[in-house]
DNA sequence: ACAGCGTTGTAATAAATTTGACATTATTCT
DNA sequence: AGAATAATGTCAAATTTATTACAACGCTGT
């Protein structure tokens, strides 16, 4: 399908001149502020421009549409791909792969959650969530369900190099209770939450609350009862063209917060990646070079 | 005079959590396409998120409009003054954040990590790679090491609900070896290995492959020497601005994967899915509503 | 100057959108 | 488990909005 992509700014500029005066009047309105102007009411564009409201729907007739209802539908068709194209301009991300390949339709959405995940989040609140979760003082707890404890794992593996007193607790283990037993004032938790909220989760999460834990909660859009408990609380966008869900958005996340937490703990970090490295040299588990 | 330069976007989320389930729904609907479905009529936005006009209608109200028509008047004059301002907005993906913020740093990276980790697969290699691990002919290994074991997980408890006989093997785990004592010729071997590669996932390659396994790898793109062995490899690029690597772009493999599998079998998984669900319903693990 | 034609506005009509009243359904609390 | 309450949808009335018909106006050329 060949797209015309020909904005109604476009049209209405190449025509300018085939306009009669109020017509132009009209038009040069709605360029002014385009395109808020012409998704209002006809009436209100036409006392805008100072022209009448049979003016209005002869013109828009004249750049072919079959009336102003049409002519706001594409307006807003416009702005909707232009919110959304700054990303999308790669066609298709795997060459040689037709644009509806699995590899290319699942690329689309993770970008669009991406998208949608980022805009919704204040860097204030990021910023403030990173110094809780890389402040040393307290403990830090990671906590996972089903399928995020993979992603609670992952925050975990890293923590654990950037600071000490960090846990990681599977709410899905019947052993998690005795997790809270020393927690107390102050305590961090970081809890990972997606649709199918488990109970366990919630309730491992209202006791930590009850013993004044601070509560930073990762979830989806629809957001894990969790939420209500939480001082701060970043959802993702979940959705896919699959049966489950995409993990991608949180786990950017994820990562962007053990980026932060080393900036904030540099010295630390270094430090402990250090001692890390000569005792990964000991156990010869990995391989010194390629 | 105080401009609160606050957005309709910026109110509906504060509201999100006062809002009912009908009302959350339709405020995703408005955020998805946001500003274009919100400057739609009232009718068309209630069918596309799935909720009656009235809802509509009194949701806007609950926001402190009058009603529906000064909602969009404030979305179009919210769409005016962006449009007068001359900072082109959509150049960080976290509105408000600096362009040298961690989340726009990070996110910037991640995607070229995947625009460049997309551009080099083959979808033939990819469509034979899925084919292979939806087989359900062959037995399906699943091999982690210290830090990819939580995508390998990721990977595991997908295809354990696609398909019987998947098996989630961790390199570092000394166990092993008791894996490898069934496996025979025409197994598939899942295997990731990124950056600091280990010595265990190399050697249990190499007697997976002495037993005629077929091995799909995923590594990064400086590739595991692993790669001599593999049947496929998949290498992701993984850099980041931080100490560590971003995982993003092979989480993002393996989604696909997981998506292409569920269509191969699709029959079969949507059986499994239903018999899960009944015993997850047994087991109360999830709450049912909410 | 005025006939003729194209342009524009006024007013009435038709169509649509929005809102309000009420019945039904879901949820919460006891 | 059942009553009370809140949420949601259906339907109809009211309002707004778009369109059409027609009259007035202004320009152009003779």
């Amino acid at each position: 399908m060949a797209e015309p992509t020909l904005t109604i700014s476009d049209r209405i500029q190449q025509e300018l001149d085939r306009l009669t005066r109020a017509e132009r009047q009209l038009a040069h309105s709605i360029l002014e502020n385009y395109p808020a102007s012409g998704l209002g009411p006809l009436t209100a564009l036409a006392k805008d421009a100072n022209v009448s409201t049979p003016t209005v729907a002869r013109m828009v007739q004249k750049l072919g549409f079959k009336g102003y209802p049409e002519f706001q539908n594409e307006l807003r068709e416009e702005l909707k791909a232009k919110a959304k194209n700054p990303i999308a301009k790669h066609d298709t991300w795997t060459e040689g792969a037709p644009s509806g390949h699995v590899l290319n339709r699942f690329t689309d959405a993770v970008i669009d959650n991406i998208r949608h995940t980022l805009g919704q989040i204040e860097p204030e609140t990021f910023d403030r969530a990173c110094a809780l979760i890389a402040d040393t003082a307290h403990p830090l707890y990671i906590v996972g369900g089903r399928i995020t404890h993979t992603m609670a794992e992952y925050l975990f593996l890293h923590a654990q190099i950037i600071r000490p007193r960090v846990t990681h607790i599977q709410s899905t283990s019947n052993a998690w209770p005795h997790y809270l037993l020393d927690v107390g004032e102050g305590d961090v938790f970081v809890i990972f939450d997606v649709r199918r909220y488990e109970n366990n989760t919630l309730k491992l999460a209202e006791m930590a609350h009850a013993r004044g834990a601070k509560i930073i909660l990762f979830t989806d859009q629809w957001r894990s009862p969790v939420h209500s408990l939480a001082d701060i609380c970043f959802s993702s966008r979940i959705v896919a063209p699959s049966a489950w869900d995409s993990a991608a958005a949180t786990l950017l996340l994820v990562e962007s917060v053990i980026s932060a937490m080393q900036d904030i703990n540099w010295e630390d970090t270094k430090d402990r990646a250090e001692r890390l490295e000569d005792m990964f040299d000991q156990t010869r588990l990995f391989r010194k070079f390629t």
